[in-house]
DNA sequence: CCCAACTGAGTTGTGCACAACTGAATGACG
DNA sequence: CGTCATTCAGTTGTGCACAACTCAGTTGGG
């Protein structure tokens, strides 16, 4: 029986180490004028260029609740532009503005900030990772088994 | 010099598992009609009752901001009581009412719930729930050295 | 061919997080 | 003692995250 003691409990950790490292990247992305969220989209577009926002949404785990307006402010930022699809018309594909290509040199150093910060070395980084993946997949299969499809 | 690529970063695996969690929890309290983070005070609450606004912001890393409107929701669902401080007007001392104090019980299968969503024994919960409180610390560490306190 | 079911993006509403601010209460100090 | 800085809770405004919904577009079955 496990108890209700706040410190016991691996969840509250998680939740401070995210915000932790969020909180870092609000520091580091200010230069860039990002949010965390806007520059994993990013992350995802330089990465590859002209993606539908389905696809965005599946990598990224973010709905079109969440996207939509997302990419609006990064449309008006100027870094992506949104074209419908011709062969379908529900469909809206992203892709990169010049501007939105070129911030990827200022991007450049922020891994490496960040993999400092964690005081993580290589190997260090690559276990927890693994570990954090095992745990996604574990709690998402389990919460799938209690909220009926 | 660490890649861009969205597979490769620790923060992304960090942020996908504090959703997933975040996201079982969310089924797991709907029976209590509560938040994460409102279930996170009622924790705090739990352990130790009569707490300061202030206390409870240092425990959770939350600032007013965040509390002051969470914590009216709460004594609006008739779980916590607030009361200015006699001795010291600014402060604000927020303690359980009997229905705050009674859903405990509701809440005690929780963390066994949460656990075995984890898939993880004792010993890899307090490995894990140690690396981040070390990353964490380490994380927070480098922010403040470069925020300017 | 038609229509019912489904799909994809977007909107609306709620609740965090957090920065920046307000305003009252307290404390420090010259 | 007066005043100036600090402290504490709360408010305002922005941006996720997510549920629930809308609506146009597409698809599949009869």
């Amino acid at each position: 029986m496990a108890s209700l003691r706040l410190d016991d409990q691996l969840c509250f950790g998680l939740y401070s180490a995210s915000r932790a490292v969020t909180s870092l990247y609000r520091a580091v992305l200010e230069d860039l004028d990002l949010t965390y969220p806007q520059y994993l989209v990013m992350l995802a577009l330089w990465e590859k260029d002209h993606r539908l926002v389905k696809e965005l949404g599946a990598e990224l785990n973010l709905d079109s609740g969440t996207l939509s307006p997302l990419l609006k402010r990064l449309q008006t930022a100027g870094l992506v532009i949104r074209n419908r699809q011709a062969d379908d018309e529900r469909s809206v594909r992203v892709s990169l503005s010049e501007t939105g290509r070129a911030l990827r040199d200022k991007a450049q150093g922020i891994p490496d900030v960040i993999g400092a910060a964690m005081g993580l070395d290589d190997a260090g980084v690559a276990r927890m990772r693994a570990e954090l993946d095992r745990l996604t997949e574990s709690v998402n299969a389990y919460r799938e088994a209690l909220t009926p499809a």
